[in-house]
DNA sequence: CTCATCAGAGTAACATGTTACACACTGTTT
DNA sequence: AAACAGTGTGTAACATGTTACTCTGATGAG
């Protein structure tokens, strides 16, 4: 048999959240594209399940803004634009420069504790080249910040923006930029939340995502084809935050 | 016929649409409540429709964090906390405040003609104390600023914290304000974003979030029959923002 | 009285059948 | 050639059937 996309039958896991797993990773691979229509029947037969699940996974994903339903023609993924990333960047920074600031403010020794462990693995991760588990550990690393500031709905949100980040097949870790440079900018942020400092903290994470928005900014407008000038579009789209 | 909560048959909107309005104005109406468990044959029954499109709503409900299903039992309503209230006016601040930054740096002749449309009906409600279209203006007027802001993304979380809001039961109209005092933080909003202001206009935005967000989460200690302090934990949840 | 077992009711999750609609395509008229 | 009516295909939306699970509450053993 041939590779099909099945559907992994993982256990205590509904067929509903794998749809939905497997349709943000086929996006993320680039094999479910822009401005084409899918059908639930086709996806469907393609996973070998029911209609049911499929729809159930797909109008939650359209809950939260990945795809778009036609009535009676099928559904599209929604593109992220340039501008998108500007956004998105916009709403990181409201939501994480004060959780880090909050954070910093919560900190116990057990927190930090867990904040080092998590920078360990970065750190390893980094010289090992390994970039997959790397942007994992960051997700939970920016996570565990919320968390810790107690900002559940924040956490939601983020993670939720992450995704649309992910779609555009860009990644932070091009040429322009190492791991270990990543590296780099995070541990400000977590030695001025282990001691306490709230405004390094909230500086030192906005420097951090102002860094990576940028950078992610320009790909995507060079990704495009775009001659616009991504420094004045970032100025201009991210005013005030 | 004895008054069935049925669905209006709105021409238009799907079924599923239809029951997520009838959901959430039921949960604000107290008709469904916290810590009960529903399930979609009930609903389904209630509304003379079939399990389809209520259980495709209220997948959609469960994804932005109004309802949670308990698997095989029924789904529930999930529970807004005094603590959720400050967390809501935090990212609230965090959008809103550099929204109105950005909406008076964006502001033509053309959206302040809009805003002034608004807060004239704005006006006009709270003279004649109509307290139901002066909240739907009130909100509008909200949502027009954060798309002058060009922030869709941020548009649709501010929808969604403004109904988790709402599921308090409690409304800012108590005794404590009156709708013309509500207005009256309005008016400095408006002035700073057409004047083009934009440091002012975030300024206006701020204190408006933080008396509002300050009144609602005393009325919700209030009402758990917590003896909290509300301005400590005001103080101490909303740090940083 | 306490605890384990088990049958039954009720449910979400999943499968499949049905309907009404949007759109492309064809052939016809002007 | 261009505009238009008719028709067929594929779809989301909706309805209904089926399955496997979770809890409750009764029953009986210790």
């Amino acid at each position: 048999m041939t590779s099909d996309p099945q559907v992994p039958a993982q256990h205590g896991r509904t067929l509903t959240e794998q749809v939905m797993d497997y349709v943000r990773s086929a996006v993320i691979s680039g094999e479910l594209k822009t401005d084409t229509l899918y059908s639930v029947y086709q996806l469907a037969d393609r996973l070998k399940i029911s209609r049911s699940p499929v729809r159930d996974g797909l109008l939650r994903l359209e809950e939260a803004g990945l795809i778009e339903f036609a009535r009676n023609r099928g559904f599209r993924i929604i593109p992220t634009q340039p501008k998108d990333v500007a956004e998105i960047f916009s709403l990181r920074l409201a939501l994480e420069v004060p959780a880090a600031f909050r954070a910093a403010q919560a900190c116990t020794p057990q927190i930090a504790a867990q904040l080092n462990e998590i920078v360990g693995g970065l750190s390893r991760c980094a010289e090992a080249e390994l970039t997959e588990e790397f942007f994992d550990l960051d997700q939970q690393l920016h996570d565990f910040i919320l968390e810790v500031a107690q900002s559940n709905r924040g956490r939601n949100i983020v993670n939720r923006l992450r995704v649309a980040t992910r779609l555009l097949g860009v990644s932070t870790a091009g040429k322009q930029r190492t791991l270990s440079d990543i590296m780099v900018e995070h541990e400000p942020i977590i030695t001025a939340i282990s001691s306490g400092n709230a405004p390094a903290a909230a500086l030192a994470m906005r420097q951090h995502l102002v860094a990576t928005g940028k950078l992610l900014l320009a790909q995507a407008v060079q990704g495009q084809g775009l001659d616009l000038d991504p420094e004045n579009l970032w100025t201009e789209l991210t005013a005030g935050y």
